[in-house]
DNA sequence: ATAACTGCAAAGGCTTTGCATGGAT
DNA sequence: ATCCATGCAAAGCCTTTGCAGTTAT
């Protein structure tokens, strides 16, 4: 009777947290709107509301309410880890010149993993999923595009 | 002596590279065998042969490897890179408790970014996907299965 | 001579952690 | 009183970079 399924439950005596203000307001602002921040930009945009507040409880908060399956921390591609509001699997798209991340107006596609169904010798349990391309503002920006053209024959390959 | 005195000086002379030793056998050590491995484990690989290598030069050969389009640079999941000796897309299979990193044993799924057209504001140029599992060795490994079954939930989100 | 390259070590960026304080039960 | 959470700063980890010396052309 371990609180061992940590989807979007609402059970909120397993473990002893405090929804301590700091905590709330992460929370808050985190599914304000989905756009993935990272630590640091998350913590500019608590830091308007509770200006006091140390970028360790955000990186400590961020880890608690991924554990308790609130959040998502994605540690998809690029140098530093975003978050994600939404608990719920789904994949994303990430602008490869901006870095500007959005959800993937596709539903998980479970059938990726038969393709591999007797031809590994792996357990499988679950895919990642990310499509790369540039936002609509780079995609304006010529430099961008010149980017994209010179980086995604390298980039793109997984 | 190549020397063209008039005119625009558009001297866009692509950089000339030495196969120096250091470079050969960090390339060489890469492709033996396809693990995948991060820029410590390549390293240590490295330094069998060429006790006197410095990290940074294994740092500089794959940066300058994987522009140059020898190599790939692994910006998946987790917190250090990892290097794969194959240029040629394809996809990954990891295991989520050791990190053991194998080729995806099926062919790139180009049509899977058929599902975005029309339905995001995005320019789509690539995709990245990974498998995510238990090795073999740890499939036995009743730690590692535990470890799994609750790490998964949260982690397979995308 | 010139430009590419290396080893070494220092610096850098992001994240985690130790510690003393503070707040809730 | 106890336990969790916080702010602050230091430490940690991985990677990049500055510099002076080395090597190939």
């Amino acid at each position: 009777m371990q609180n061992r399924n940590p989807t979007t439950s609402e059970t909120k005596q397993p473990a002893k947290f405090r929804m301590t203000r700091q905590r709330r307001v992460i929370l808050e602002e985190l599914r304000k709107e989905n756009i993935h921040p990272t630590a640091d930009m998350l913590y500019e945009m608590v830091r308007k509301r509770l200006p006091h507040i140390s970028l360790g409880t955000v990186y400590r908060n961020l880890e608690l309410l991924t554990a308790m399956g609130e959040i998502q921390t994605l540690e998809i591609s690029g140098s530093q880890k975003r978050y994600d509001g939404i608990p719920q699997k789904h994949y994303h798209i990430r602008c490869i010149y901006c870095g500007r991340m959005d959800d993937a107006p596709i539903a998980p596609l479970n059938s990726l993993e038969d393709n591999l169904y007797g031809a590994t010798v792996y357990t499988i349990m679950g895919h990642r999923l990310e499509f790369l391309g540039l936002c609509p503002e780079c995609s304006l920006n010529e430099t961008a595009r010149r980017f994209a053209e010179q980086a995604l024959p390298a980039e793109a390959a997984l």
